[in-house]
DNA sequence: AGAAAGTGTAGAACACCGTTCTATAGTTGG
DNA sequence: CCAACTATAGAACGGTGTTCTACACTTTCT
């Protein structure tokens, strides 16, 4: 009754405003820790300190908070991808080269964007609106190149989505432990380079 | 008593030697029809007629239906891109075409050997030797190429990364069905000769 | 032919999962 | 200070992988 004052500020229950951020973040701690099927409702409610319902009435249950985390991932890509160098061509090598630092850096969240499947998760609209940005910015600096001569013969969609691939295919196995490669950074960056060259002879 | 010599010939519990055929097959019906997470060990058992602990006596769990799958693919993946053309740089266009055709006519399988991780699944010695051979394959042919001078300056295992990288995510991202190319085989092709191409400039 | 060994089956049980529902208790605004 | 809101605890439902037990069918040996 006395000390009332020196009890800790955190109340009873968790504050409205807390509770996203604190899911989304032990969401991303038991992606790292346990991998994708570590992620149950329950095991979010107890490390994010809140009750599983919880998860229901701010995410409208597990799925949303993979939504959550898809935005928000795409939006980090965004930030890393969207490069502005001068020369398109280099501009497109250097966006490869942050796409890689981003899935590097972001393991949680690439692992949830692109290489797991969750139990009956269909993507939200907003999921899906912020996945068609994330490739445009990609289509845009293709285009960029298409515009300054580069890549003679061929459509910015398709050359869009062979660097897409191979960045995502060198990624994937990446992450998944299975490389072989002796120098990983170097052997992207050739591998880009490379691509990008074959694409563009003529 | 009578009619006996007239009865199904199928007795009333399932023969040992077709158990773990009849398992397999269920996987990868349920695999497809409802992705990696519609097998279960009781509906696996439900489609193959068998009672659920056979699951247990024949392949020690769940698990080890996934290995067996893993296996069989790997096989059928070194039947088909294991090519023996014979300019080594064709035979590596060749064998990745084969690779995707792989990848596209044998979708559960490439599903569980690269695309879907399984809750505690850990791959068996098997597995594990059936990948690296799987590999190796890749290798051979890499260092076919390089023995005929082409890929100057480049390390074996790098190209292989490369190229295998390459070829991974290009299927990757058609099986999960984000691919926006305009004819995705041609597509393909070219996204591999390019990259030789590119790899191969002096 | 008949008994013994081997093995596939059925079913219950355990702890876990996503989800829904209820009643309670803490917080907030008028 | 009371009313509206909302986070909480807990039980409940039908699923999951897995283990165990009792039983019935096959096969094999004598």
């Amino acid at each position: 009754m006395f000390y009332t004052f020196l009890m800790p500020p955190r109340p009873q229950r968790t504050l409205s405003q807390d509770i996203v951020p604190e899911v989304v973040s032990a969401a991303l701690y038991l992606i790292t820790e346990e991998g994708p099927e570590g992620v149950t409702v329950r095991a979010l409610a107890r490390h994010a300190g809140v009750a599983p319902m919880s998860i229901y009435n701010h995410f409208g249950g597990k799925n949303g908070v993979i939504d959550a985390i898809i935005v928000e991932g795409f939006g980090h890509l965004a930030l890393f991808a969207d490069t502005t160098l001068e020369d398109p061509y280099e501009n497109l090598v250097a966006g490869s080269r942050a796409y890689r630092d981003f899935a590097l850096q972001y393991r949680a969240h690439y692992t949830v964007m692109f290489l797991h499947r969750f139990i009956d998760y269909t993507p939200s609209r907003d999921t899906v609106g912020a996945a068609f940005n994330g490739f445009a910015i990609l289509a845009g600096q293709v285009q960029a190149c298409l515009d300054a001569g580069y890549f003679p013969q061929r459509q910015c969609v398709d050359v869009a989505q062979q660097l897409w691939a191979t960045v995502h295919g060198y990624v994937a196995l990446e992450i998944s432990e299975i490389n072989f490669a002796s120098d990983r950074s170097a052997v992207f960056g050739d591998l880009i380079e490379g691509l990008l060259a074959g694409l563009d002879r003529r």
